[in-house]
DNA sequence: TGTACATCAGTGAACGCGCGTTCACTGATGTAC
DNA sequence: TGTACATCAGTGAACGCGCGTTCACTGATGTAC
């Protein structure tokens, strides 16, 4: 067995399991029993359960979070300090969200995470996100903003986690979803195409009128 | 103690501590021991843990269904055979979630349950779930279907699961985004007015243009 | 070139702990005769 | 009215199990002299 392979087997084995089970129902027996590697060599290689769920992190965000910041440099450089359209912010990013795991080959498994990280009890993991990769989610928020002048920042705001909810409430549920819809639709979905159909939608969504304004707290009864 | 104040406790305790830390994160000992109740007490009444969690969701869920039934006949009767327009719709299905918690005091609750439904592993509560309540999403999404006739099929499918992951993914991380808005934004949001910003984004999105077909398969190069 | 030592990936077995569940039991209340 | 029995909510203690982690150890490879 080659010098870092137990890492990679074990990295590459806890991923798939973490996506298919979440983080507390995935024990490490499990992880080192199908990765066929010994079960003290997490803990020798990671330290604790804790900082292997981090570093599963780690290999899909860092290259991520690269891509992404290289992407936005083009960007810019290619307006030149005009505002760049939403459309092309949104284009760009889906893009770095494709390519990235594709040289993994486990999109699938990369929103899988991503939707855990959200959904999933795990302080620690949100913290260790938001300190090592909040920084390009505030730059992208930033450019976001110029293409959107129109929009009150808390309306933005609020919109931008709608339309994350939904990309990773329907990428991380894939699977379910993907059953249904082709027992009732024959048809075979796959990630690209659903991100086909999620452009139009995303862009209205942003693009929506504004919310009636709140009413007035209800001390006067209604006429 | 009065007869059944232990099952009421159970259930009170429980579905706050599953909401915030979700359920395999929430031992049986934890709910019984803050629920002032003997440990047993919950094997005693609910059989097992998963039949816990069950009855968690059947408190939410019957008068729920039963709830937006109603609504759903009422609305039937007054168009007497005539479309309901989409605005109508996703107006009644958003009154009957916020009034059915709202006698529980408790819709972020509600919220969170729903979201863990869908992203913790609990094969048998999405059994449950699709098996008990799975007939008034039909019926629903039959009625969106006249409202929508433009939309293909299987564009409203994944459409309508878009918006159910926008709606679920907002409300049920709610806390943490609340933090975050109020931070940067000093305002306090309130369920009622997430929802008011939700109408026309989810309204936008339903009536977004349709994507642009999908390419060809990738046997030919570009050009 | 040979020997002693250091380093390091990996191992096998055990540790203590918290888990869901079980079981024999209690004590109060209702029911039959 | 009194007694025997049944029912039922609730209890305290223990069961076996799987968990993450630890630890003394092995064996291969590299390094110093």
């Amino acid at each position: 067995m080659a010098q870092n392979d137990t890492v990679t087997r074990i990295l590459d084995t806890a991923e798939v399991l973490f996506a298919e089970r979440g983080f507390a129902e995935t024990s490490l027996r499990t992880i080192t029993s199908k990765a066929k590697v010994n079960l003290a060599a997490v803990n020798y290689h990671f330290g604790s359960k804790k900082s292997l769920i981090q570093s599963v992190f780690a290999r899909y965000l860092d290259p991520f979070t690269e891509r992404f910041h290289g992407a936005l440099d083009e960007l810019e450089a290619r307006y030149a300090g005009k505002t760049i359209p939403l459309e092309e912010l949104l284009e760009t990013m889906a893009r770095c969200v494709l390519e990235v795991p594709a040289e993994r080959n486990s999109l699938k498994v990369f929103m899988r995470l991503l939707g855990l990280a959200y959904s999933q009890a795990q302080g620690h993991l949100r913290r260790y996100i938001q300190e090592e990769y909040g920084g390009v989610f505030t730059r992208f928020t930033a450019l976001i903003r110029q293409a959107t002048p129109e929009l009150p920042d808390a309306e933005r705001f609020w919109r931008l986690h709608f339309m994350l909810g939904t990309v990773i409430f329907t990428l991380s549920g894939l699977d379910a979803l993907r059953d249904i819809a082709e027992k009732d639709y024959d048809e075979h979905v796959t990630v690209r195409d659903l991100v086909r159909r999620l452009r139009p939608v995303v862009v209205a969504a942003m693009q929506a009128p504004l919310p009636a304004p709140a009413p007035a707290p209800a001390d006067a009864q209604e006429a």
